[in-house]
DNA sequence: CAAGATGGTAAGGCATGGCTTACCGTAAGC
DNA sequence: GCTTACGGTAAGCCATGCCTTACCATCTTG
């Protein structure tokens, strides 16, 4: 559920397809497995890496298991997102008064 | 400058620290690598990597290079991570609308 | 012009991780 | 209860990617 979790989990692409395909709905297994280029295997193990993350949850539907976004992992990296902008862009206007002011001292 | 290659790029704990360095200042490479856990040249491979991806940027001072953030890679991050949200939010409403019409139906 | 500082690139080693096939457990339906 | 559908897990293979050492180019300075 840290910030890095969820870039690590977000970085592979197929992985990224799985999780968008649960943008507009929820989906059994099977359903996001369906005209994918990888088995379905391979996307049970990348539903449990987004899980881990913190990207996706799921409920048992009978013999099904119902996947859907779970909002947490993208919160997490919105958080560090906005702070990293934040700083960052804070940060950069000291540098540019900086500057400035080295400026004046160039001009005395 | 697409948004895989930023999550791409900022997935590896190491050269999300090396970006990281970049926050509060520009600094050149030397004082990038200064303390970090690996060699100077893995730290330069990882500026190319974030260079790629939109995340810093360069400008030559002399014999030294000095990096800085570059709001593109991050900028891209951002308007995805925002679409994404707001079309799952959008989503999950529908889902609970939906879901209220079931639940009326077996109310009847 | 020679020497030192800075940093990019190449080559190679090694670990990580994603994919496949095979197998197993569990719930549903005839 | 037996069969079928659904999906998680294990084992093994192979590609990708990160790190190191070695080398080279460029710019500054005495």
């Amino acid at each position: 559920m840290a910030y890095g979790d969820v870039l690590a989990a977000l970085a592979d692409p197929t992985r990224r397809r799985v999780f968008e395909r649960l943008r507009s709905r929820p989906r059994p297994v099977g359903a996001i497995a369906r005209g994918m280029p990888v088995s379905r295997p391979a996307v049970s193990q990348h539903l449990k890496a987004l899980k881990e993350a913190g990207l996706v949850a799921d409920r048992q539907e009978g013999t099904r298991r119902v996947y859907f976004i779970d909002p947490h992992g993208l919160g997490a990296l919105r958080r560090w997102l906005d702070q990293f902008w934040d700083e960052a862009l804070a940060a950069f206007q000291a540098e540019v008064e900086l500057s400035k002011s080295e400026q004046k001292e160039k001009d005395r």
